[in-house]
DNA sequence: CGAATTTGACCAGCGC
DNA sequence: GCGCTGGTCAAATTCG
């Protein structure tokens, strides 16, 4: 618990713009990356010293750096070996390589093949390069566009003040486990399935952020919502009749029966011209709180630190599981109703799940950002998504389809727990080219805004950042088999590594509801 | 001494 | 109705 509480205390100080805890971010990543390693060298000490230097935050930028003088390394090489070439066929130069190697002519082509090789290799890697950038500024392009979309839809709800009826109050303190319930900002939940599945050209309505309305008490703007509840009352209805894909996952029922029963309810009363707050009210409770997002990841820590602060408010053992599960509340701002669970794997002790629950109230340092959008966008996937029944990646609409490239251990979704969950895994090393493909950029995308900025200093470039991790994740060949684990083990558990991995996964989720955008379409 | 954590008790939901 | 389990509360305890 000390542990937890001293990263939590690290992350305020980060968020207040400090320099102070860096060592911790680096001791965490040390204490995560090391059990399961093998040192090659075998000299333990030295080992994790140089693991902590290339992850903690000086060095960080020093390691993201290489990548670009690697490049430029072989850009020198691919001239110096030009430069070899024209020696050889220039005449001089070749002569003497050939009189002094005592080289005959087959085996001088045969380099001169290898030549040519190398550099059509270093072609293709520098297109290769190339392309990743042009990918990951769209990426980072279609991000901002898309932030600035929520900043307006913001400004447009504020305009018109929506508010929140007295009885849903009514409903949601009714539902606060029978005790007298804490007055807390009305929109609980917002995981809801009208807050999802976008259609075409709309996709900005239904992934809002909540910024400041007056019913919670004018929250500034980087506050990550789902969808507003007042919001996703005016969309229930009209989402239902245009995708008939959605699915309503309510607890106890079939998601298609809900589903079936939703929709002509409210085509029916919507055709009479019933008041939406009257058609929500017959909205199932369970729908509006209880999708879940969990997060997996490797960590020694007793927490992963995800740019929030948590107060710990209870601990069980559950069942079939050694591992006593913690209950953490969010205590950025009072009532936020933030919750989430923490607890070791029972067949993997060093993996930690934690699982989510709710929306902020109130404004996110960015590492949370990330977090939050994550969760948030994770559960839109999930109740977006068609699941007849059972568990995993389900359904064919545009959003699931996307996370398939994750679906090998990535992130899953499970609909037959008694809360519908997603779940993202972040304990495997990425090594599809699925992965790579679809992931890598946006993690470069998300590092853009989020890890570079939150620590700063980190003056990179981001592609060159991403092409860091590009680098470590494709497995240098000279690099031992275990580097992938390590580098995974210290991405999953650095508390702004993890953010900026989670907003990349945001950000393939929510690239995936505009069709536009950089990854395209399925 | 205030804040955070621990821990036993309580409550709701669910299955039998 | 009863027991089990998950989730939460709040008094007691610990910590900084």
């Amino acid at each position: 618990m000390e542990l937890g509480s001293s990263h939590l205390r690290t992350h305020v100080a980060d968020f207040a713009g400090k320099e102070k805890g860096e060592m911790s971010i680096g001791d965490t990543v040390l204490d995560a990356a090391s059990p399961p390693v093998a040192s090659p060298e075998g000299d333990g000490d030295k080992q994790r010293v140089e693991e902590m230097d290339f992850f903690s935050v000086e060095k960080r930028c020093k390691a993201r750096a290489p990548p670009l003088e690697e490049l430029d390394h072989k850009k020198e090489l691919a001239h110096s070996v030009n430069i070899g070439l024209h020696l050889q066929t220039g005449g001089t130069g070749g002569d003497e390589s050939t009189v002094e190697n005592g080289m005959p002519m087959s085996e001088e082509k045969e380099g001169k093949g290898e030549v040519v090789e190398i550099q059509s290799a270093l072609a293709r890697m520098n297109e290769e390069n190339r392309l990743l950038r042009e990918v990951l500024i769209r990426v980072a392009a279609d991000y901002n566009a898309l932030e600035m979309q929520i900043v307006q839809l913001s400004q447009q709800r504020r305009r018109h003040g929506h508010e929140i009826p007295q009885e849903d109050e009514a409903v949601e303190r009714k539902s606060y486990n029978g005790r007298v319930p804490p007055i807390v900002p009305s929109r609980f939940i917002d995981l809801s399935p009208a807050g999802v599945a976008p259609t075409s050209g709309d996709e900005a309505s239904y992934s809002s952020t909540d910024m400041g309305t007056p019913a919670n008490g004018g929250v500034p703007s980087n506050n990550v919502e789902v969808l507003s509840t007042s919001y996703y009352r005016q969309k229930s209805v009209s989402s239902r009749i245009i995708n008939p894909k959605i699915v309503t996952v309510d607890q106890g029922k079939q998601p298609g029966e809900v589903d079936a029963i939703g929709r002509e309810d409210s085509a029916r009363r919507e055709s009479q011209g019933l008041s939406r707050s009257s058609i929500t009210e017959q909205l199932p409770e369970a729908t509006m709180r209880k999708a879940r997002v969990s997060v997996r990841a490797r960590s020694e820590a007793p927490m992963i630190s995800d740019g929030c602060q948590w107060r710990k408010y209870g601990q069980k053992m559950a069942k079939g599981n050694p591992c006593p599960r913690a209950y953490y509340r969010c205590t950025m701002a009072s009532g936020c109703p933030v919750r989430k669970q923490v607890q070791r794997c029972a067949e993997d002790r060093s993996i930690l799940t934690t699982t989510y629950e709710g929306n902020h109230n109130h404004p996110l340092p960015p590492p949370a950002m990330a977090m939050a959008s994550t969760t948030s966008a994770a559960a839109s996937i999930l109740l977006s998504g068609s699941m007849p029944s059972g568990d995993g990646l389900m359904g064919g609409n545009f959003l699931t389809r996307t996370l398939m490239p994750f679906s090998s251990g990535m992130a899953s979704i499970s609909a037959s727990a008694p809360f519908p969950t997603v779940t993202l895994d972040l304990t495997h090393a990425p090594s599809s080219n699925h992965f790579q493909r679809a992931l890598l950029p946006s993690v470069a995308a998300a590092t853009a805004a989020n890890f570079n900025v939150s620590l700063a200093g980190a003056a990179a470039p981001p592609q060159i950042f991403g092409k860091a991790l590009y680098n470590q994740t494709n497995l240098p060949q000279h690099q031992p088999a275990s580097f992938n684990d390590r580098v995974t083990a210290a991405i999953t558990s650095d508390p702004n590594f993890t953010a900026a991995v989670a907003a990349a996964i945001t950000s393939i989720i929510g690239g995936a509801a505009t069709p536009s955008n950089a990854f395209g379409g399925p």
